[in-house]
DNA sequence: AGCACGCCGACT
DNA sequence: GTCGGCGTGCTC
């Protein structure tokens, strides 16, 4: 018997090993084999029935049993296989620590009783839950009977709303987008019941040991990231993916998939119900419940705050704050209310003062990205390059300049105007361990946070009296088509914040900007309706795919070699839109961005075989990334 | 990914 | 004369 077996490692192909006689293994099973030199813990992909004496035998299983059952395998395969990634380092990312620990000599015990790695074959499959037709909220048609239901949750009272899905449900696995939520909800759950955790947040002894009660269906609850989303699921459970939105679903790194595709994949193999809940759910999600695929639920939206956009238009920047600003600071604290201001610390595009207009590429439509040093604007889709121009583009005026207020500048200004009161800032992302823990400790107490976007974590719904964004522009002006969708989803986090009887101050050059408008009015579907017409006109999901490549060759001139070489081969499909490779790193990197349609993995594959092989070209290669969400060098 | 093998600089 | 830099090649 031989079994094939996948390491973490980016090794598209599995290695074949003897094993010994009266020793069972099945896939699924984690064995320890023999790879140049060292045992090391491999997953079995498959075993066939042949004889080969020259094949190194397996070491011993890792394994009682398999951890993962044929459906599961079947998921891994599938997500490697669309991400273009190694079903090793897939099933690596998705799995539990082998054993709690590292395997000692002592379990090898376990390899000489192995028969029970049968008896178990994992976890139970399940036909389309009946149970769950009885819900409350209306199931658009679209979606056959047979098929799950999904379900997104948005608007006011949307996480109360999972809760009470999760309370209906025999059983529940919930995913989060961080660790910190995943703590939080596990404290909720623990009201339902007993929870057990599968992300970091508990140590890997806990985990390994979450996983196989899940799969003895010993427990009915569960929260985990996105290393979790491989885990046996109870009989009749659903999931829940909360925050859909949340960048933090997709990371760099292996397992290279959003988690919500995950889920969804998921939900409609084992015929799941599922539940995404999201403020402003990813674009790419929204359109799928126009269409039907997901049934969107927003409840009765809550009260709202009242929303001011103050044109920044003609004004010179001299003074971060504008009237409206300062004057709904002054009325907020003399409430004894908290004001937090949004700042930025993106500037990268080029803008008119005068008219408000951006300087966009004409083929893409993004603006572009602007560099002092080179004096050149570069577009970071197709890697066009111009010249700083002198003159606006809409208005011909002369007044352009890179935008942007910092958060000391506004700090300042805050403090000038406003001596006696708390001001702090807290820019989580920028301080990090003991400085960031005193800067929230101090942001915590004080009148005025002025904060980027991580800083929302410290209010609570209807906790602040005003957020003001001081210039959004520059969100809006990231040189990345969903820069329209981030600062949306960014102020409507922040409006959430605020009371109903508080306001949003948001200065801005594009005052009718139509997130803009959305915000006012809270009104979802608007911004939606526009960022999917503006999607559907130039080509960007989801109604085309991108991937992104990035090549490096020892040298530039070798870089440019193969990049060129790449770019020939991928312009041999038709099904392919290839944009010229962009410099990085000193032209020592070069990145490719490829569009194309559904089929973009199964398209991609074949076309970039020759420099994945393993062997040929692939020294080179660097990444390929599908689907990318955070796409910055 | 690791880990070994392979040709060019500063050291007991 | 060696020890060691990490470039490149392979792993059942």
């Amino acid at each position: 018997m031989i079994a094939d077996v996948v390491f973490d490692a980016p090794m598209l192909h599995p290695f074949s090993y003897r094993i010994p006689d009266g020793v069972h293994v099945a896939p699924g099973q984690r064995v320890l084999a023999p790879l140049r030199g060292a045992a090391r813990v491999g997953l079995v992909v498959g075993v066939r029935e042949r004889t080969d004496e020259q094949l190194r035998s397996l070491v011993r299983t890792v394994d009682a049993e398999p951890i993962l059952s044929a459906a599961q395998l079947e998921l891994a395969r599938w997500i490697a296989t669309e991400s273009l990634s190694s079903v090793g380092g897939t099933c690596a990312a998705l799995l539990p620590p082998p054993g709690g620990r590292a395997p000692t000599a002592g379990r090898a015990a376990t390899a000489e009783r192995p028969a029970s790695a049968l008896e178990h074959v994992a976890p139970v499959e399940r036909g389309a839950s009946a149970d769950c037709a009885v819900r409350s909220t209306p199931w658009r048609p679209g979606s056959s009977a047979s098929e799950p239901r999904l379900d997104l949750l948005v608007g006011a009272g949307r996480e109360r709303r999972a809760l009470d899905r999760i309370a209906s449900a025999e059983a529940a696995v919930v995913f989060t987008a961080d660790v910190e939520s995943a703590g939080r909800w596990a404290g909720r759950l623990a009201k339902l019941g007993r929870v057990v955790r599968l992300d970091s947040g508990v140590d890997e002894e806990a985990r390994a040991r979450a996983w196989t009660e899940l799969a003895r269906g010993s427990v009915a609850l569960a929260v985990g990231t996105r290393s979790a989303l491989l885990v046996p699921l109870p009989a009749h459970a659903c999931m829940v993916l909360l925050d859909e939105h949340e960048a933090a679903h997709k990371p760099p790194g292996p397992p290279r998939m959003h988690a919500r595709d995950v889920v969804l994949e998921r939900a409609r193999r084992e015929h799941v119900p599922t539940v995404l809940t999201s403020a402003t759910p990813s674009v790419e999600v929204w359109w799928r419940a126009d269409r039907g695929e997901l049934a969107a639920d927003s409840a009765p939206l809550g009260a709202w705050p009242a929303v001011t956009v103050a044109d920044t238009r003609g004004i010179v920047r001299r003074e971060p704050l504008t009237p409206p600003l300062a004057r709904a600071i002054r009325e907020t604290l003399a409430l004894g209310r908290r004001v937090f201001l949004a700042v930025s610390r993106l500037s990268s595009a080029l803008a008119c003062d005068e008219c408000g207009e951006v300087v966009r590429c004409g083929e893409c439509a993004l603006a572009l990205g602007y560099s002092r040093a080179a004096g050149v604007l570069t577009c970071r889709l197709c890697g066009d390059r111009m010249p700083l121009p002198d003159l606006c583009p809409g208005c011909r005026g002369r007044r352009l300049s890179p935008f942007g207020w910092g958060i000391e500048r506004v700090e300042h200004a805050v403090r000038r105007r406003f001596p006696n009161i708390r001001v702090a800032r807290y820019d989580p992302d920028a301080a990090r361990g003991a400085r960031g823990e005193a800067q929230r400790a101090a942001a915590s107490a004080a009148d005025v946070v002025i904060g980027t976007r991580g800083a929302l974590r410290l209010f609570g719904p209807a906790s602040l009296g005003l957020a003001g964004f001081v210039s959004p522009d520059q969100l809006l002006r990231v040189p990345d088509f969903r820069s329209s969708e981030r600062a949306f989803s960014l102020m409507w986090a922040a409006a959430e914040r605020v009371r109903g009887d508080g306001a949003v101050v948001v200065q801005s050059q594009t005052p009718s900007h139509y997130a803009l408008e959305a915000l006012a009015r809270q009104d979802l579907g608007a911004f939606y309706k526009q960022e999917l017409k503006f999607r559907a006109e130039l080509g960007y999901p989801p109604f085309r795919r991108l991937a992104v490549i990035a090549v490096r060759g020892a040298g530039a001139t070798e870089t440019r070699a193969l990049a060129d070489d790449v770019c020939a081969a991928l312009r041999r499909s038709s099904r392919l839109t290839v944009y010229p490779s962009i410099a990085e790193r000193h032209d020592r990197q070069r990145r490719i961005v490829v569009k194309g349609h559904a089929d973009l993995a199964a398209v991609l594959r074949p076309a970039l075989e020759d420099f994945l092989a393993p062997r040929s070209r692939s020294r080179g290669i660097m990444s390929v990334e599908v689907d990318p969400v955070e796409w910055q060098p």
